[in-house]
RNA sequence: CGGGGUGUAGCACAGCCUGGUAGUGCGCUCGGUUUGGGACCGAGAGGUCGCAGGUUCGAAUCCUGCCACCCCGACCA
């Protein structure tokens, strides 16, 4: 390609609206435009990036076996509300109506749409087990679209499923996909790590992410460098030091508590207890099966709730703490003053129900301090299982860094901020036995198929290659998703000897089987090489001066480094090099 | 959805408070000089001042409503 006729816009000044380094020089660099929040255009130079991705994902899938197809996106409302999802994915899903009033929406994933080829299609256990994958846009109402491509409302996946007959053909797919994804991410140049993670709305029975570590990442996770465990906040689990309690009284003391609200309050009130001598009480709503329900959700007074660990607890769609009045409704009492003594009653009382979940760092705590579900009282003396009998213990904390790691004895946990580039799940029978994609197994006997389901998010990878690998410069792409290989810079176009050494390596480069981008343009060699620093090609043929003598330059963008080559060596270099990867 | 912010030329911004000619830098065009890390001189082109309504002799500027985008939070197959 010749830059002179290539369409690269690039930016002298950083736009105002991107923040995040991987929107700043997408936007700098000429990859992308945008045409609304979470929208973006691809230009020629963000297109082959993309081009090289998916190349890559193809590759991959094909090499453990996946078929690819491609799917609509347009998608109607009977499919999904066979699997129930119509409902479940709420305001995420953007809908529409075709001219007859019937009701679509733009898939934000496929499960229904490929368990309904194979319902029809799959029979016998004998055509399993089968991996389907396909490269397909997907759509997302998201509620905050931001950071340039770290979040979309329209971006490319890779969304693969596997079908098998039993459990062990799930393991062996998921398994599959599992070293497939370390091959992808291997090549594109990122560094990631596996952590367990929640299923959410896709349901099934376990799940992995791949995470890139950036500070610009939108999720936390925690790992232990001893043992490598690894698992997304959501998931978490650490160990804490055992707290040993008195007896205390036969019974919950009530005593007077005016003007303490938090927890804080209590600690310093005379009298008062330390935060993890006190039980914080949080009413929440919690959606399960479509039906709003009381919870009270008990936590000791150091800690906090994780939202996502409650909802995957209770088998709730969604949570939602509950509103001031909505509190005092059930349980007689402001925010400051609650407990999970007498809750049943209490709520029983006001005509409701609640079930209360208790985290199990507070299993066995006897003596503690909470709110009497009367306003300025607390409660002295309580014990967890005497006085409050939760329906059901659970971990419900956030586990913070420094923390014991669950898995091994000695190691401690770090958390960080994360992005995530790759799903896997194991969903199980979900789809299969709603939609009612069901085999004949060896005996006979007809059994769902069991589905796993693996996504990978073509713009994360672009965004993460870019958070890991830039400088202040520009771009430095790892190089095998690099637009091109390697770009000649002709320093003076006007010199006709330098112009046709240009030239020549241009064509020689090519016939070599190189990706090569020859900067032809009428611009002086200064601004020659600030853009080819933006746009971030790893390597720089720079044709100069040096001619004279039968010598270019060779530049590593990554080290910033040039050495001088001979001519005639250079494709040979050049060619090393780019095979080398990275 | 809650909170904060911003909309003026392709990009970055000033002007708005205190109403009266729409400006600066970069980029762009033409001419000349330059030519290895975003050159210099000269001459130009380019703007429904986000949209709608209102106040006023007169609105980028004041008032009302709306829209869009960005950031924080909530949310997130």
């Amino acid at each position: 390609m010749r830059w002179s006729q290539y369409f690269v816009p690039t930016l002298r000044d950083d736009p105002a609206d991107a923040e995040v380094v991987s929107h700043r020089l997408l936007l700098r660099a000429g990859f992308i435009r945008q045409l609304g929040a979470g929208i973006y255009s691809y230009l020629p130079l963000g297109y082959r990036v993309a081009l090289k991705i998916t190349q890559i994902l193809r590759e991959e899938m094909n090499r453990i076996g996946g078929q690819e197809f491609l799917l609509p996106a347009l998608s109607p409302r009977e499919l999904w509300e066979e699997s129930g999802r119509w409902s479940v994915m709420g305001d995420n899903m953007f809908r529409l109506k075709d001219r007859k009033g019937g009701d679509l929406c733009l898939a934000m994933t496929h499960e229904e749409v490929f368990t309904s080829i194979a319902r029809h299609e799959i029979r016998s256990y004998k055509q399993l087990p089968q991996v389907w994958y396909q490269i397909q846009t997907k759509f997302r109402d998201e509620a905050r679209p931001k950071s340039g491509l770290m979040r979309l409302r329209q971006f490319t996946m890779k969304d693969a499923y596997s079908f098998d007959v039993d459990a062990g053909g799930l393991d062996r797919s998921y398994e599959d996909q599992r070293e497939a994804y370390k091959r992808i991410f291997d090549r594109c140049g990122l560094k990631y790590v596996i952590v367990e993670a929640s299923s959410g709305a896709m349901g099934g029975s376990a799940s992995n992410e791949f995470m890139t570590r950036t500070d610009a990442g939108e999720d936390l996770i925690a790992t232990c460098e001893r043992c490598g465990y690894a698992a997304n906040l959501e998931k978490a689990a650490s160990r804490i030091p055992a707290v040993t309690d008195d007896a205390g009284p036969d019974a919950p003391e009530e005593f007077p508590t005016p003007g303490v609200r938090t927890i804080e309050d209590l600690t310093i009130f005379p009298g008062g207890a330390a935060a993890d001598r006190q039980i914080k009480t949080l009413v929440y709503i919690a959606t399960i099966n479509e039906e709003p329900q009381f919870v009270l959700a008990l936590l000791r007074g150091d800690h906090q709730l994780h939202e996502t660990k409650l909802a995957d607890a209770l088998g709730a769609n969604a949570v939602r703490p509950a509103q001031a009045e909505e509190i005092r409704d059930l349980l007689g009492a402001g925010a400051g003053s609650l407990g999970g003594v007498g809750a049943y009653q209490q709520a029983k009382a006001a005509g409701r129900e609640v079930r209360v979940i208790a985290d199990a760092s507070l299993q066995g705590r006897r003596n503690m301090t909470t709110g009497a579900n009367k306003d300025d009282h607390h409660l002295h003396g309580v014990s967890i299982e005497r006085d409050i009998k939760p329906d059901q213990w659970a971990d419900l904390r956030i586990v913070a860094s420094g923390e014991s790691c669950p898995n091994c004895e000695a190691g401690t946990l770090e958390v960080f901020k994360a992005m995530e580039i790759g799903h896997i799940f194991k969903l199980g029978t979900k789809y299969s036995e709603s939609m009612g994609a069901r085999v004949l197994n060896p005996d006979g006997k007809e059994v769902p198929i069991i589905m796993g389901s693996y996504g990978i998010g073509v713009e994360r990878i672009i965004s993460a290659a870019i958070e890991l690998h830039h400088d202040a410069d520009g771009i430095i792409w790892p190089r095998a998703i690099a637009p091109f290989d390697v770009v000649v810079t002709v320093t003076n176009i006007k010199q006709q000897e330098i112009r046709d050494a240009g030239e020549q390596l241009y064509t020689d480069l090519q016939r070599a089987g190189l990706d090569v981008l020859l900067d032809d343009r009428d611009e002086r060699a200064g601004v020659k090489f600030k853009d080819a620093d933006l746009i971030g090609i790893p390597l720089r043929i720079t044709v100069g001066k040096k001619i004279s003598d039968g010598a270019v330059e060779l530049f590593d963008r990554t080290a910033k480094q040039s050495t001088d080559v001979k001519l005639q060596d250079v494709v040979e270099h050049v060619q090393q090099l780019a095979l080398a990867g990275l």
